[in-house]
DNA sequence: CGCTAATTTGATCAGACTCAAGTGAAGTGG
DNA sequence: CCACTTCACTTGAGTCTGATCAAATTAGCG
């Protein structure tokens, strides 16, 4: 009875390789959540930094994190960008092989590591999302690499105009809440290839640059192809 | 006294994030399996390919496995490779985003992923293992950001030997199980630069090429400090 | 309105790629 | 057992994409 019983709760949390994770809606509301204690921060505030004590899992309720690794010489390389309802901060081990900042200005909830168990109990959903988020980020990152050690310059910022697209709105009109810089870092590029590809899809009608941070997909199908 | 019971075992199941994975060592003994089917492969036969229905999760038993996804026009990134212990083909959808093939004669084990619950019951350690893979898997991946956005073509060599080092052998000479086209896959280089890469190393006395798929490191520290 | 920081643009440079040829080792068949 | 084929790897020469260095613009912001 008690072994059933067992098996049974293992089963789904142990395998949630078998459910199939539901895409994250734009503009999906992510309301205060039951458990977890809430933070704010300004820009470009340090979360947590490489190599402290990973104590906590985080959600980002709203606004952007990032999260990246640093080579000795101050190389970056930013792993990715965390929006509203995307959970970051998971670690196998006791330490964080990240650090995290504040993109812009930003809420999160923190969950205390070892209050998680306990936590789940009392909100089903909090677990299903660690879980889920885990996945998430795996299949992110997966796709990532392809993205780093095979495209170009010109495909890797379609490929990522795409993504921010997706993940922010629902038509062809887009903020970007993030730096030149930034993205350079996420991309493997420099600021200047960054800004000179922005400009090149733009001379060819395929996007729209009203200002720096606010760019239109005005033709989705070649940016499809440059996805490659 | 249920309750109790079901949230002790969804813990440490849901949370595995809480508990520290274990290195893998090398040489360690991966015995025969008490569940699941065992398969051989040939060198570079197709274990299963991008889009197949991801009905298995495997786990290598002996040989090396890699994974690679594909573009359109055929360039290939090889996202990682699988060694005895290592468990792959892990998806959250249920498609592979992914495509397996042998690197040399191999031998694994399928796990049918409907079944995996109940197997996960009368196999403890397996539950775990696929548990701790996906973490596993993640780690690799992000550190893998690092390198392929990063890294320089000499830094991107030294990190992939010391890599390979650890997970295979407890001294300094090790064997390439894979060619230079995988591991130029792999580092997103190509392979006359991986070729002239393991060249200039040797030229300065950082590792001894006794044959092309034979390293020895000679200068660990050297390598260390390539690996930034 | 002036100051600072972010972005764009230009010119040059370099690391890695491409194309091409050469070397070597492994295997095949006579 | 040796000549021949094949395949993997190495080396060389030239090119190109993206980096670097530098300057000009633009956008925010107090």
């Amino acid at each position: 009875m008690h072994t059933a019983l067992l098996t049974q709760a293992t089963s789904s949390a142990l395998f949630p390789l078998a459910l199939n994770v539901p895409p994250l809606r734009p503009h999906a509301d992510h309301a205060a959540p039951t458990v977890g204690s809430v933070r704010s921060f300004a820009k470009d505030e340090e979360i947590f930094a490489e190599g402290d004590r990973a104590a906590f899992v985080y959600k980002v309720l709203s606004g952007v994190v990032r999260t990246s690794k640093l080579l000795s010489d101050g190389r970056r390389q930013i792993d990715a960008f965390h929006l509203a309802g995307d959970i970051f901060g998971i670690e196998a081990g006791d330490e964080h092989r990240f650090c995290a900042e504040s993109v812009g200005d930003c809420v999160i909830v923190a969950y205390r590591r070892c209050h998680l168990a306990s936590l789940a109990g009392k909100d089903a959903q909090l677990a299903q999302d660690m879980t889920v988020g885990m996945m998430r980020s795996l299949v992110r990152a997966q796709n990532h690499l392809l993205l780093l050690g095979r495209k170009s310059a010109l495909e890797k910022i379609a490929t990522f105009l795409l993504d921010i697209a997706e993940r922010t709105t629902d038509d062809d009109a887009l903020d970007l809440p993030m730096s030149r810089t930034d993205i350079a870092d996420h991309l493997g590029l420099t600021i200047e290839t960054v800004s000179r590809s922005f400009t090149q899809l733009e001379r060819q009608g395929i996007i729209e640059l009203p200002s720096a941070r606010h760019v239109v997909l005005t033709n989705r199908a070649a940016l499809e192809r440059l996805n490659a």
